[in-house]
DNA sequence: TTAAATAGGACTAATTTGGTCCAAATTGCC
DNA sequence: GGCAATTTGGACCAAATTAGTCCTATTTAA
């Protein structure tokens, strides 16, 4: 149904609430796991999709954990899906080489290529620290739209 | 890959076709799907739920067949979306009611309830007439955003 | 040396999606 | 009235994707 995977859904909120905590000391799995109460196994391999693609650092060993790479202002909702579901992409056609099999496809390939970069534009705009619960107040996010559609 | 399915994406392909056809007449599956390439059991398929949705008129017996049930001006690329994949929603905090399981995840819903929102307007800002190939020129689709985030 | 972490990858179950098919209802035409 | 061409509605299955778990290495601090 349109949807983000739930993985990525999970990634979002796991994300979220590390850029809600303590960020002088890193973060451990079961931390976060408890935190947000996404079990343990799937915490844990969100994590390491995460600091693999270096959305968060991490650090091994004993008193090891995980931490973000960078100010949650530098995090966009987009690097975050782009992680776990690589570029945006609503269709085959919005990438930039499309093989379409059926040829009425490609006199539609224009348009969606547009209507991806805005989505894309959308998710861009969106940074880790809005969606944080720190800055929950009005108007902090304040999206808006021109179309200049027909010419 | 944060993707709309593949129906769909036919379905916006099948929509497209028709509405470079002749509007004086109706067009069968048939013809559509030779048209298109799509196997016919799968372009019936379309059909049906298009018409199903209002968004296609049909007339059944011999003689029979499908046509727009507006003008193509008025059928929005969300329209066709929303046929195949119900309203659409990111994530299950997009919607109106949200029964998060995971508590941190509701401080999420705000922000996430205007990226949806963002994305479909978007998508609700091109019509089917601006997919088809009879106005496929330049500047015909200009689609900017304006940010004014953080206040 | 040991305990606490992350890293990497394999594996399975569950869900969704894509695609096909069949029987029924409707309509135009001979 | 009967036949042929259509849409309608629904069931069905195979394929692909996704979600979730688990095991074994590797690293590091104490």
């Amino acid at each position: 149904m349109m949807r983000i995977n739930k993985l990525t859904d999970y990634g979002i909120v796991v994300m979220t609430r590390i850029a809600d905590m303590d960020q002088s000391r890193v973060h451990t799995a079961r931390e976060i796991s408890e935190d947000t109460r996404i079990p343990l196994p799937t915490v844990t391999r969100l994590l390491k999709t995460l600091s693999g693609n270096g959305l968060l650092d991490s650090q091994r060993g004993s008193q090891g954990g995980y931490s973000l790479s960078k100010s949650s202002d530098d995090i966009s909702v987009a690097d975050i899906i782009e992680t776990f579901e690589g570029p945006i992409a609503l269709t085959e056609c919005s990438t930039n080489t499309c093989e379409c099999s059926y040829e009425t496809k490609c006199s539609v390939e224009e348009p969606w290529q547009k209507i991806n970069d805005t989505v894309k534009n959308a998710l861009e705009g969106i940074s880790l620290n809005q969606m944080a619960g720190k800055n929950q107040n009005e108007g902090l996010l304040n999206l808006s739209m021109n179309y200049s559609g027909g010419m």
